[in-house]
DNA sequence: CCAGCTGTCTTGACACTGTCAAGTTCGAAT
DNA sequence: ATTCGAACTTGACAGTGTCAAGACAGCTGG
């Protein structure tokens, strides 16, 4: 029924490919074979829309940065809580896991893409704005510190360095752990 | 003048080509046979040391473990705040970066190879006397704060999401940040 | 002194990888 | 109706990890 040429919309097709595999394996067991396989086209497919491999991982942390802001923009409008905002940080990084673990390693990607760097200021953007750090400034303490400590919760628990009680219910270990390390207002 | 066989300690000049290799171009690109051609040997000597290419990789990373525990017990030791300690695994994470980014990278590791996992739990150990934690509990709030936010800080760092001013003067800069997050004692 | 054994390293092979060049197919514009 | 260009395939190449088999060195017991 399908056609052998011209897919519809293959791109997108691949991406989810991508997505899927670094699912199972991680990013750095990213076959492009393997993805051209799982979205039934040749083995030359992906190179030609995405022109390599770090093109198609761009791809992919750029949609990840994408959905990142969004995350983070809803949560912020919804609360305008700082550890709310952490905990959707948190949420993010387990839900989307493959997203996640291509979109802060930059010697996977393209970093010059203007796709992904736009995706990257939204979410720098929308981050700034839930630690409540004056978007002006260029060097925030508080933003930093607020940064570092969900980026690095949420790298520590993917990587299963956290104990299971942490891993049941990772956004409320998350706030309790704002909470008894964060400064108040 | 060297034979072609019984190098000597060719395991170790292995981990040392890895190392370079790494820092060179991460983990994710590491060749076995270039590390084998770094240490002047044949393509396949590394595996009668390692096994495979995750055994390499997870000899680097209980090495890092290793070098990691001496560094936070040695400023625990002689400075006996947390400040120090963290800044000392934000400095660990830049001195040894082919290292650490090894280290906490599951996914590239023999996970249960008893080597790494000796030298996790000492690393493990002197984290949580750092922190000031309860080394009985399980599950402590402000230790895994204090993990995650150092964690968090050199992670950033080192994949370059932090202004130049951070990366100038690491250390001062986690300081100033723990300083403006932590709570106090 | 020397036979055999064990661990170290090499050689050769295999299936698989990313990338490139060339070819094929199809839709659309002219 | 023809041309044209984008989408995709096919085939090739060098490089990869891993495995089996072989070559070599040094020790061990006689």
């Amino acid at each position: 029924m399908t056609d052998r040429y011209h897919h519809g919309d293959l791109r997108r097709a691949l991406i989810d490919a991508a997505v899927e595999a670094v699912a199972e394996a991680g990013p750095s067991a990213l076959s492009l074979r393997a993805v051209a396989k799982r979205a039934g086209v040749s083995h030359a497919a992906p190179a030609h829309h995405f022109g390599d491999k770090a093109g198609l991982l761009t791809a992919v942390a750029a949609e990840g940065f994408d959905r990142f802001a969004d995350a983070l923009e809803r949560t912020w409008d919804a609360t305008g809580d700082f550890a709310a905002v952490g905990a959707a940080y948190v949420r993010f990084a387990i839900d989307h896991k493959a997203h996640f673990e291509v979109m802060f390693r930059p010697e996977l990607l393209h970093t010059d893409d203007p796709d992904l760097n736009r995706a990257e200021a939204r979410s720098r953007a929308a981050l700034h704005r839930g630690t409540g750090a004056d978007p002006e400034a260029v060097f925030n303490v508080r933003a930093l510190g607020a940064w570092s400590l969900a980026h690095g919760f949420a790298e520590l628990l993917i990587a299963g360095n956290f104990p299971q009680g942490v891993a049941d219910n990772p956004e409320a270990a998350f706030k309790a752990v704002a909470a008894a390390t964060l400064l108040g207002e």
